[in-house]
RNA sequence: GGAGAGGUGGCCGAGUGGUUGAAGGCGCACGACUGGAACUCGUGUAUACGCUAAACCCGUAUCGAGGGUUCGAAUCCCUCCCUCUCCGCCA
C-alpha cells in the first residue's frame, strides 16, 4: 500500500509514476471518493462527539434522579442521523480500501523505465558459459537418463508440473539446501527460521499476494481458509506484522528453507516440461527488515548474498535490473539473477531480489520506533531467493554434465554429499 | 474428538453498564537529591484515523475479532478466532 497522505497530496505525480509500470490510476474517481470520505467522516465524528456528550449528561442527571426525557429524545435523533452517516462512511471507506490495495508500488528512481522484460537492463555478468563440445542435454534427458528424475511417477501421484527425485538427485537437492543455509547463516549473518507453510488471509494481504493474485495460490478447503505459501516471503515477512520494533534491533535478517506452492495459473504452455516451473518447489529465502535509510544498501547486500551461492557453485550468471513494466506488484526495485542453462543456450531466472520500501510494512502495520521522531514509522522490507533450490539443481545438472550424460558434483557441494564426485 | 478455564496497555494486574483510554504495580524516559551511583521523590510513558502546510491542541475509534441490546458497553447477549489445563488419539 502506498502512503495515503502522500497519494492524496501528489496524486498527479503518483499517477505518472505508476503509468511507467503500466498501471493507470483512476485519479478522478479517487479524488471524488476521498472528498466524499472526508465530509462523511467529519460529520460522523461530530455526531459521535455529540452523542458521547449527551450520554454523559444523561448519566450525571440520572445519578441525581433528575428527569432526562428530553435528552433521551435528542440522543435518539442523533443516533438515527449517525447510523445513516456511518453506513455511508463504511461503504466509501471500503471502496477506497479496495482501490488502495489494488495500486502497485512506486518504482524507485533508479529503475529503468520499460514495458516488458525486453527492456530489463543487464548490470553485470559472472563466469563464462562452458563451451561444451558435445550437444548439451537438458536436465530432463539427463535426469531421466540417470533414472533419478521421474515425471511419470509424479504425474501418476499428483499430475503435471510435479517431479519425483530419486537417489543422488534427491540427495543433491537436499545438499544444495543445506549448503545455502550454511552460507547465509554462517557467513552472511542471517537467522534461520522455520515457519508455517499454511498461512491465513491476513498474511497474504500483508505481503501483497492478496487481493489481486488469488488465482496464483493454492488454498485448502474448509471453514478456516488457509493457503499454501507461494514463497517463504509470506510467513517470514509477516513475523513483524503488527509489531513495533526498537531501533537497536534492526536490521532483522532471516533465512528460511520452505517448499513453495504455485498454481501457475496463466502460465499454460510455458516450461511445461521439467523442473523449471512446477506447482511445488524448494526455496531458500532471504528476508531483511531494515530502517528506511538502509534499504538500498541492504538490497545490494542481499543480492550479493544470493550471488555468492552461484559463485561458490561456479555457475555462470548475470544480474538484471528489472524495468518498471516487469517488476512485481509490491516491489520498488528488483534485481533478478539469471543462471546459464546450456540446453536453452540462455540465462534463466533463478533468484529475484526486491526492495519493497514501506509498501508491505504499511499493509502489515510493521513499524519501528524512530529515535529522532520517537514515533512509530513503517519499516522497509526486502527479500530475495537465495536461491530457488529446484532451479539450482537444474542449473547444476545441465552445467556439470559430461558427454556421457553423467553429472559432476560441484566441488563446494561434495562435502554435503559424502564426497560423491560424479552421479552416474 | 471429549471436558473445563481464559483472552484488558511493553509486562503483571484491577475493573459486571455511566465523566474508564482504562486504578495499582513493574519496566522505561526525563528531572531532583548525590562527588558519582544505588535508594528515595517528582513528572511523563499506547496505537490508528481525522483536523492541520506541519506540529501542538482538539475530535473519533480501539480492553482477542465481528455483530447485537442500550441514551451510554471492557462490563450484558450472539457468532467466530486464539491460548491454556486434563482425558483420548497421534508423527
Amino acid at each position: 500500500m502506498l502512503d495515503i497522505k502522500d497519494l492524496r497530496d501528489h496524486i498527479e505525480q503518483t499517477a505518472q509514476r505508476l503509468a511507467t509500470r503500466g498501471y493507470s490510476l483512476n485519479v478522478a474517481k479517487l479524488t471524488a471518493l476521498e472528498s466524499t470520505r472526508k465530509l462523511l467522516q467529519v460529520d460522523a465524528q461530530t455526531l459521535q462527539s455529540t452523542r458521547n456528550d449527551l450520554a454523559k449528561q444523561i448519566g450525571q442527571k440520572k445519578a441525581k434522579k433528575e428527569n432526562v426525557d428530553d435528552l433521551l429524545a435528542e440522543a435518539s435523533n442523533i443516533n438515527q442521523a449517525l447510523s445513516d452517516k456511518e453506513s455511508q462512511l463504511i461503504q466509501v471507506q471500503a471502496e477506497l480500501e479496495k482501490h488502495y490495495l489494488d495500486i502497485p508500488n512506486l518504482p524507485h528512481d533508479s529503475v529503468p523505465v520499460g514495458k516488458s522484460e525486453e527492456e530489463n537492463v543487464e548490470i553485470r555478468r559472472w563466469g563464462e558459459p562452458a563451451q561444451l563440445a558435445f550437444g548439451p542435454k537438458d536436465h530432463i534427458d539427463l535426469g531421466e537418463g540417470l533414472g533419478l528424475m521421474d515425471f511419470a511417477a509424479a504425474a501418476k501421484i499428483s499430475g503435471s508440473r510435479f517431479v519425483v527425485l530419486r537417489g543422488q538427485l534427491a540427495r543433491m537437492q537436499r545438499a544444495l539446501t543445506q549448503f545455502m543455509l550454511d552460507i547465509h547463516t554462517k557467513e552472511h549473518g542471517y537467522n534461520e527460521v522455520y515457519v508455517p507453510f499454511l498461512v491465513n488471509e491476513k498474511s497474504l494481504y500483508g505481503t501483497g499476494q492478496l487481493p489481486k493474485f488469488r488465482e496464483d495460490q493454492f488454498s485448502i478447503a474448509g471453514d478456516n481458509a488457509l493457503t499454501l505459501i507461494p514463497t517463504a516471503e509470506v510467513p517470514v515477512t509477516n513475523l513483524v506484522r503488527d509489531e513495533i520494533i526498537e531501533a537497536q534491533n534492526l536490521p532483522l535478517k532471516f533465512v528460511a528453507h520452505t517448499p513453495c506452492f504455485r498454481s501457475e495459473a496463466g502460465s499454460y504452455g510455458k516450461d511445461t516440461r521439467g523442473m523449471i516451473r512446477n506447482h511445488q518447489f524448494e526455496k531458500v529465502e532471504l528476508v531483511q527488515i531494515v530502517k528506511p535509510q538502509d534499504a538500498y544498501t541492504a538490497l545490494e547486500a542481499l543480492t550479493s548474498h544470493a550471488e555468492t551461492i552461484l559463485q561458490r557453485l561456479k555457475l555462470p550468471y548475470r544480474v538484471m535490473a528489472l524495468c518498471t513494466g516487469d517488476m512485481g506488484f509490491s516491489s520498488a526495485k528488483t534485481y533478478d539473477l539469471e543462471v546459464w542453462l546450456p540446453s536453452q543456450n540462455q540465462y534463466r531466472e533463478i533468484s529475484s531480489c526486491s526492495c519493497f520500501e514501506a509498501f508491505q510494512a504499511r499493509r502489515m502495520q510493521a513499524r519501528w520506533r524512530n529515535p529522532e521522531t520517537k514515533k512509530p514509522e513503517p519499516v522497509h522490507t526486502l527479500n530475495g531467493s537465495g536461491l530457488a533450490v529446484g532451479r539450482t539443481l537444474v542449473a547444476v545438472i545441465e552445467n556439470y554434465q559430461d558427454s556421457e550424460g553423467r553429472i559432476h558434483v560441484p566441488e563446494a557441494l561434495q562435502p554435503y554429499m559424502d564426497g560423491v564426485k560424479i552421479i552416474q
